[in-house]
DNA sequence: CCGCGGGCCTGAGAGC
DNA sequence: TGCTCTCAGGCCCGCG
């Protein structure tokens, strides 16, 4: 479920606890998430200090005092909750006080402020991982990361360069993370219905032959930024899918005010997407 | 190098 | 109610 906006909540959320706190103890009940975690995955982490919390794309990055990085991604389906209080181990599973855990709670880290993080991913699709200093800036899943779409950096220019190359559609191209980074298939729908882009025209469209954007590159780097600005701003505000404006809203009215389309569902390398093939061209 | 299709997993929901 | 089928917002790999 996870996309950049749900990354950054989870983020500020567990960055409130883990940020200054001392990693005590570390549970794997499973250690194979994507892929099986390093041998000493538990060791590196145990007595060593959280000083940052960052994000890049979609993955959570823990710096530690040791100088590694815990590397964590949600997956399709992962989630953190924080529990007060330690867990204990009765014939060989762990209980807190008042909750049993679930069977898909697959790692446990048990802070120095008493506070339990739990990692929940029923399909297994996240990953951990603890890198070392020197091995974080030739990180094969982080080099080949394109540019956040919240910084600076980010424009219309970055965007239309970055297109310029694609033989394929803007659907494709966006969700591509070495186009731009944090992106997935909802925010994809929504960034093009808000800069009224047709998912299906091709990427290199975006951009003059000389790599300059064209003025659809500034309306979709502006709906990309808006569209992560509000849904992160919203988090907690609306339930599911009500804060999406077409994702998942096959058969209704387009929501774009004077325009009478129906929304219409295609499928684009595998994949759902969602559009209004009036007013998106 | 690029783009596409398939695969990894489990659970939710639809349809019978 | 229960079974079966389809689909799901991530990413990686191998193929042409």
């Amino acid at each position: 479920m996870p996309e950049l906006p749900e990354v950054e909540a989870v983020r500020r959320q567990l960055r409130r606890v883990m940020e200054g706190a001392r990693i005590e103890r570390v549970e794997t009940r499973r250690a194979d998430l994507r892929s099986p975690f390093p041998r000493d995955f538990a060791a590196r982490l145990e007595g060593q200090t959280v000083n940052a919390l960052r994000r890049r794309a979609k993955y959570l990055l823990a710096d530690l005092a040791s100088g590694d990085t815990l590397l964590m991604h949600l997956g399709m389906s992962g989630s953190f909750r924080v529990v007060r209080g330690r867990t204990d181990a009765v014939h060989g599973d762990f209980y807190f006080k008042r909750s049993r855990l679930d069977a898909h709670d697959h790692v446990l880290f048990t802070l120095s402020s008493g506070a339990t993080v739990v990692f929940n991913d029923p399909r297994r699709f996240g990953q951990m991982d603890v890198i070392r200093a020197d091995e974080l800036a030739s990180n094969r899943a982080l080099t080949s990361l394109g540019p956040e779409p919240l910084d600076r950096r980010f424009n219309a220019t970055t965007l239309a360069r970055a297109l310029k190359s694609k033989k394929t559609t803007l659907k494709a191209a966006l969700s591509d993370q070495r186009v731009v980074a944090g992106l997935g298939n909802i925010y994809v729908c929504e960034a093009l219905h808000r800069a009224r882009l047709s998912p299906k025209r091709r990427a290199s469209t975006l951009a003059k032959a000389n790599g300059e954007p064209r003025p659809g590159a500034e309306a979709l780097a502006e709906a990309i930024q808006d569209v992560l600005k509000e849904a992160i701003a919203n988090k907690h505000r609306y339930r599911s899918n009500d804060r999406f404006r077409v994702y998942d809203h096959e058969g209704e009215r387009c929501p774009r005010r004077g325009c009478s389309g129906i929304i219409k569902r295609i499928v684009q390398a595998g994949r759902s997407t969602f559009f209004c093939p009036v007013c998106q061209r």
